[in-house]
DNA sequence: GCATTGATAGTTATAATATATCACTTCAAC
DNA sequence: GTTGAAGTGATATATTATAACTATCAATGC
């Protein structure tokens, strides 16, 4: 075992990411965006945010609920999918509506439709800034002279770490 | 009143549409695709499609359920989604994840993940064909050297008969 | 200060969506 | 006609999400 103070490595990710950084800026552009929009970044609203961001990997709401039980009380459904709706009023977190399930928004700070690549194997979940993809699917929708308002698009397959080499 | 015997003609769509030939085609489309894979094409299976098919809109299970319930006796959850999925990995229908519902398939035929656009307003939903937008998706997932498996593209919007003029 | 008010959060109940499991039936191949 | 696999029926339960009402908090004007 290192004697070494580094902390503790346990996924590929790790390697390169500094994800209690990482927490820490999603955070703090949360408390700025709240600023912006008149509107209060509470306790609850900071813990749950918190907990979706724990992982770069989708948070079921009812997962949240357990976790979210052990560091308050009176905690009901209810106060999740409440939190979750406001979060994502703010665009501070994305639905990823094939899972179920909610991941931090890595852009709070642009107007933007969450665009994901979705690792089967790992479950982690990249979003991608593409906004060439927005500019493509407008095209295409207007050949049916249709005008989108939300995209979902969620490719679901395997991540460059999980693919057999 | 009129007393052609034209069927009678409630949505904008079914000025332009002869839905019942829709639907037939779809049936017979699905016998075909059974044939193929070598699977039987049941009443159960036949019923809950042309239910999928009634509406150029999703419908969800549980309206199913219902309906079916009212064509046969012993219908359950567990009759419903097993059947769809059935239709599902057979490419006979898809479902719309940012619904919870299901749509039939119009090109059953083809290899492909569906792609659609979704009217906010008057619920109608189209399929586009247009394979232009999966080569754009892989061109994408490819810059983060992801490899796509299924992909989920729902475009919510207005369709055109429902845009203010 | 402190009363008013709107936003936030707590509480209880229930709705909507989906799956697990086991038993019984049907049907096609032999 | 037997048999084995596919299909369906039946029962139970898990998972996801919302409704409706109450209590608390925190900002504001007085």
């Amino acid at each position: 075992m290192s004697k070494t103070n580094q902390p503790k490595r346990k996924t590929v990710r790790s390697l390169k990411h500094d994800h209690g950084a990482c927490i820490q800026t999603a955070l703090s552009r949360a408390e700025q965006r709240c600023a912006e929009a008149g509107e209060r970044f509470t306790g609850l609203r900071r813990q749950v945010l918190e907990l979706v961001w724990a992982e770069h990997k989708p948070a079921k709401a009812y997962d949240l609920l357990k976790k979210l039980s052990d560091l308050r009380s009176g905690v009901a459904p209810t106060t999740v999918y409440r939190t979750l709706d406001f979060l994502q009023e703010l665009g501070l977190v994305h639905k990823i509506e094939s899972l179920n399930a909610y991941v931090g928004c890595s852009q709070p700070n642009t107007e933007h439709s969450g665009h994901f690549l979705i690792c089967e194997s790992c479950s982690e979940i990249k979003e991608i800034e593409n906004s060439k993809i927005s500019a493509w699917l407008e095209r295409a929708a207007q050949d049916e002279e249709f005008k989108i308002k939300t995209e979902t698009v969620e490719l679901s397959g395997l991540c460059i770490r999980c693919q057999p080499s």
